[in-house]
DNA sequence: CCGTTGGTTGGAAACGTTTCCAATTCCTGT
DNA sequence: ACAGGAATTGGAAACGTTTCCAACCAACGG
């Protein structure tokens, strides 16, 4: 059935029907009513080929989420459809793992449909700093910093994840622990990792202390089980820690196992913090005192600045939305002997 | 750039040039490698649009995620998504939660653009009984049993949700409880809720025991809130219970923390047993006692009954797949007194 | 040398829309 | 009653493919 046929049994032209069905002007009332009553009767639905094809809009916006497993992303995902959905814009969304080559073969074959727009969920944009030059496609990325990576092109909204991971440090900081291990991050997570680790790495400055990599930092994937592994080797080594920034809630959740599995409890005997807010830290036993990255917040504005730059043509922006460090009871205070 | 254009270009014509495209035979070498270089050179890409309006194919495979914050369809979507990409299927995600009006909504928008297939994750779909007997597209149910609804056009998996309950109920009994309270479930999360509940069910009366639905069930939403109030509810009013299955891990955590929070201890007082094997059952302090249902596998055998419904047209089935009741911290036996 | 066969090839038609332009109708003020 | 403008309308062209049919060519057996 076609749009023929509507035009043919309402008795008015194609052109009018094409005008009731975008609900543009200029259709008087009589016409606009007899056309709907009978797109009604015939149960009629534009075909969305032909309509794209003419338009030369495209496919749905592309979501790409780099890390498989990381729960924030999931918690982002939701909030993210809707809000696009709200517009009448789809997602296709494609899930990778860290792998370079499929991340690039996942893009190119995407971008080879030519989607309306794109989003990043984390993931090392670094290695595709050449291709990413040249997208003009409408993209922002969520939990990356655009102008950072130096991607004049596209969008982004993240938290300060610097500040953050310094408030997070400066906090286990203040309660008197000194030898503080990190686990988390690594090259297929990116930027994010990296920016983390350098906000610990600044509070931990600001209290005169250094920190050692090959000793007291552990990278891991955002995962559970990465998380868990990391902590062990991290415990295994440097068993004199008092404290434990995890790089995420995933991995903190994993550290959490870690730490108690080795007979210690937490924060009895050693104290973490998290990042992100995810449900892990907000029920796990003990609660996780955590970062809180407002999920709903980063989609609904990567959304905005999407539809933007779809709708009006907006240039590229970056965001800055607020954290908040949730003290919760994985972390106890220390009395600092006199040295 | 049009097809139109490598045709010029490589002085060949139209007709030949889509035959190169889609790997068509009665096409020279020498004209197709002269084709492939042009179009490599221009570095042209086909138009997905105008394709499809020919071919009359469709736009990509409609999954819906009913039931946002239950991880466990988390865990499906990565590998289901993974399983049709290698067969070049997208699919475009739509997130809903409980409300009946919006799912309806969602799915009659996704079926106005003629997906070639559908799949649901979860969710209740006894109340689209009437508008699901005419879907002609190819649909597989994943986590709900198409036969046991009534709808012999679609297909599915899922694990035997009866037994499983069943059996995890009869883990409990057989380590001497005698008082297990059931949260979990509800009208919004359809059947899985209450297949579980049946097999809880089951195993008590197995036991002589009926289930008490007044006083020792309490429903929720598959998310760690609803877990963590639904037992708190589930506890004030029935204090002498010693154990909790919880119809999903998500709830299961919250039912965790909840135990935790009246100051009972998991398994001293209170033994839990999960449903899904997630990570939360894993990791968690405890670790929960859970049934696992492979959410890898039940994504790859959705796939393939898709995608075989997609290119054979082979018809619909119901598939099962093995469960596991994996025995972990959360449950402890107890020494039945004499009567 | 010619009719036949089978593999190549070109090009027109069709897919179902939107958009543009010209034509028509309807008002309005005089 | 009529000119002039605005609102409505119809229909052709275009979007970029695939598919079908006719045409071509080379080889081959008689």
């Amino acid at each position: 059935m076609d749009i023929r046929d509507i035009a043919a049994k309402s008795g008015y032209g194609v052109g009018t029907v094409s005008r009731v069905i975008n609900d543009q002007p200029n259709v008087s009332d009589r016409a606009r009513e007899r056309i709907l009553a009978v797109m009604a009767e015939l149960g009629y639905e534009p075909n969305s080929n032909a309509r794209y094809l003419k338009m030369r809009s495209q496919t749905p916006v592309a979501v790409f989420v780099m890390g498989v497993g990381n729960r924030m992303f999931d918690d982002i995902l939701g909030p993210l459809q809707a809000a696009l959905a709200r517009e009448d814009e789809q997602i296709v969304v494609t899930y990778l793992n860290g792998d370079i080559d499929e991340v690039r073969a996942a893009i190119d074959y995407q971008q080879a449909r030519h989607p309306k727009g794109m989003v990043f969920l984390g993931g090392e944009l670094e290695s595709f700093r050449a291709s990413f030059h040249e997208i003009e496609t409408p993209s922002v990325l969520v939990t990356a910093d655009a102008s950072q990576l130096g991607f004049a092109n596209l969008s982004s909204v993240t938290i300060d994840n610097v500040a953050a991971a310094r408030s997070a440090v400066g906090h286990l900081l203040e309660r008197g622990h000194r030898r503080i291990g990190i686990v988390g991050g690594n090259r297929a997570s990116g930027q994010i990792g990296e920016l983390r680790l350098r906000g610990a790495e600044q509070a931990l400055r600001e209290h005169g202390i250094e920190l050692d990599y090959e000793r007291d930092f552990e990278p891991c994937d955002f995962i559970e089980v990465g998380g868990y592994e990391a902590t062990s080797r991290l415990l295994e080594r440097a068993g004199d820690l008092t404290a434990v920034f995890a790089l995420g809630d995933v991995v903190a959740f994993g550290a959490l196992r870690a730490i108690v599995d080795r007979g210690l409890s937490v924060p009895g005997d050693v104290s973490l913090v998290g990042f992100d807010d995810t449900a892990f830290s907000q029920y796990s036993v003990p609660r996780i005192t955590t970062i809180r990255q407002d999920a709903a917040r980063l989609a609904e504005r990567a959304a905005q600045l999407l539809l933007g730059a779809l709708r009006d043509g907006s240039s590229a922006t970056h965001e800055l939305v607020d954290f908040e460090l949730v003290e919760r009871e994985s972390v106890r205070s220390r009395v600092l002997l006199a040295k």
